[in-house]
DNA sequence: TGATGAAACTAACAGTTGTTAGTTTCATAA
DNA sequence: TTATGAAACTAACAACTGTTAGTTTCATCA
């Protein structure tokens, strides 16, 4: 029926995400994420080798996808407007496909051991191209001449905590939700 | 020396809470507290009665001090911007006084227990005030006509976020750190 | 039918957890 | 000097942690 069906891994995989942004990482144990699935911990290690196997799936796929988009976005020649949509809509369909992996990504990273550095890798290039972004759009007079490191903690926090809310608003429609978001990131909320 | 020196218990509550930040609740344990201190495990139990005693004194004055803060806000006679512009004021006040506290309060408030729902009364009352700013604002058209759910969403996670970032630049000056906030948030970055 | 192998199971392990009980240390006050 | 009390200590606990070893179940296929 389904066109490439889910592997037990994966299964576990999206089971653990799920509680991991319910509890965090530490406060999950194996014996939960089993008695999620209905089997006892020890089946668990006939799929995955260790707890840590489980985070490292949860977070690198996730770190790579972003990754990816942005190294499409920053080869397009769109102007630094086309660009910074492009950027928030990326951040809008990944985090309402994967609501619970982003909140792995943005509280349990620290729980990395062996891929630690290779996501703080990723996630330094990811700001630093972000940031290029913005500082080429000053220099093209396309964005206002304000702290560049400012607009990236704003704009990118904003981003990162779309996992939270999305999956809050049932019937949202994502076209219409990112539009409305370029729009007070980008363009204020005040009236001129 | 100190006007009023810091007491035992104040001391256990600000070293956890550093170490709250950078492992989260659940991973860091009474022995790593202690340590931190100087002293064993079983001391901490002289001047606090549990693990979870130290989280609610961590999280709940924050908590307190956001809504008192609010409150002041809400009952002064400013119109909308004067109140976006207070309330930026008062998280980058809050954030940078209590930065280590700050992430517990974003991420460890589900493992309160007893206190877990009054926490979130406050977090529900403090995000009803502000909603009422910004449809106000609406009304009075002193902001734009767009979701005030997104504009909530938007400006409050960024705000929320503030302890991740403020830390890292040494040498910030808060003031003019503040007014830029307040650009990049209430009046966009595009050079119209 | 009998063999295979994936995936579940039971039982147990060694280490870590928060916490308690009882004891010692030592500056201060009587 | 002696007594007091705050705050440290040692030792231990029961529960829980991730993980391993060995066993059983059962659908599939030669």
């Amino acid at each position: 029926m389904s066109p490439k069906s889910e592997t037990r891994k994966e299964e576990i995989v999206r089971v653990a995400a799920q509680l991991f942004k319910e509890k965090g990482y530490t406060a999950v144990t194996m014996r939960d994420i089993a008695a999620k699935m209905g089997i006892k911990a020890a089946s668990l290690y006939n799929h995955i080798t260790s707890k840590q196997d489980i985070l490292d799936a949860v977070i690198i796929s996730l770190a790579e996808a972003f990754t990816n988009g942005m190294q499409s976005i920053k080869s397009s020649n769109n102007n630094t407007i086309d660009k910074l949509k492009q950027i928030i809509q990326l951040h809008v369909k990944l985090s309402s496909q994967n609501s619970y992996a982003m909140a792995s990504l943005n509280n349990d990273w620290m729980h990395l051991e062996e891929r630690l550095d290779y996501y703080k890798k990723l996630r330094v290039e990811y700001e630093d191209d972000f940031r290029t972004i913005l500082v080429d759009g000053i220099t093209a007079s396309d964005i206002i001449e304000a702290n560049p490191e400012v607009m990236l903690f704003s704009i990118l926090t904003t981003l990162r905590s779309l996992y939270i809310w999305i999956p809050k608003k049932e019937d949202l429609n994502l076209e219409e939700f990112t539009t409305t978001l370029y729009q007070i990131l980008i363009e204020g909320i005040i009236n001129k």
